[in-house]
DNA sequence: CCTTGACCTGCGAGTAACTCATAGGTTTAT
DNA sequence: ATAAACCTATGAGTTACTCGCAGGTCAAGG
């Protein structure tokens, strides 16, 4: 009786959009069977799949590096040491973009703040914005 | 005698790579005039524009904004109004996304924290890798 | 004069993880 | 019977480059 959810079914219960599953479908990190009609169904194997995926791409793993733990998982080894090698890149990164953004953000900060002050240019050959371009420090 | 840079040099001159500014000509950000035997030459005015575009890249504008600050001016109409609305609107989603780097980069801290007590997992049916599935929490 | 190396040209394709649109098949309700 | 609401596979668009290619240009050395 239980034959499995279609797309929409399992995109719903797992919060996701069914073009997310249509997505992992077609790269090959989800592998549902199909009936007669051609429609995908996912069984509870499929589900625990998906689950994992959503899980690691939580932490910060990209689906090429959720591929790889899959592939260690079916060739019945442990993903572990992958998982621990690659969350330590994926951090590291992860902490690069967020001072990165961080300091985007004071500097569009100070900007905007500084631009309440001042008037709008008006067009000149000397300059194409004296907002932006006397916002910009040596670096 | 002064006839303009060529494209290695201007990218020399602002520390960004040759590829960069060829991308900035092929989309039209930058429209150098060429020599008799087809090479790009930079004059002064071009290397305003590319530092315009420097300038508002490094406040958060996407490409397709400076081209739309730098259609303004071309207009003859003042860019600011354009750049004040803007940033606005790129601050909202920088500051956005920072947030959800902030608890991405959390998320993997605990994770690898709590996982230093962890062994390997090894191969069952019942999940894929725990470390993983162990992390996630309800939403 | 010729070659070699270092530059230049335009163009297509690849990157990440979807998202959207298309054309067509299926199922369900009226 | 037909229309609404689903499903399929596939191609293309998103951002800001980056890389690779095939072929043209130019200065220096032999």
């Amino acid at each position: 009786m239980n034959a499995g959810l279609k797309v929409s079914q399992l995109a719903d219960k797992h919060h996701v959009s069914a073009d997310t599953i249509r997505h992992y479908v077609r790269i090959g990190l989800l592998s549902p069977a199909k009936n007669d009609s051609g429609y995908h169904f996912f069984t509870l194997q499929d589900e625990k799949v998906l689950t994992f995926i959503l899980s690691a791409r939580d932490l910060g793993f990209s689906l090429d590096d959720i591929r790889l733990l899959l592939d260690d998982a079916e060739k019945g080894e442990s993903p572990c040491p992958h998982a621990r090698s690659l969350i330590e890149a994926r951090l590291g990164q992860a902490r690069q973009q967020l001072a990165n953004l961080q300091a985007l953000v004071k500097r569009m900060e100070t900007a905007t703040q500084a631009w309440q002050q001042l008037p709008d240019c008006e067009p000149c050959g000397e300059h194409i914005c004296h907002l932006i371009e006397g916002v910009t420090h040596e670096h």
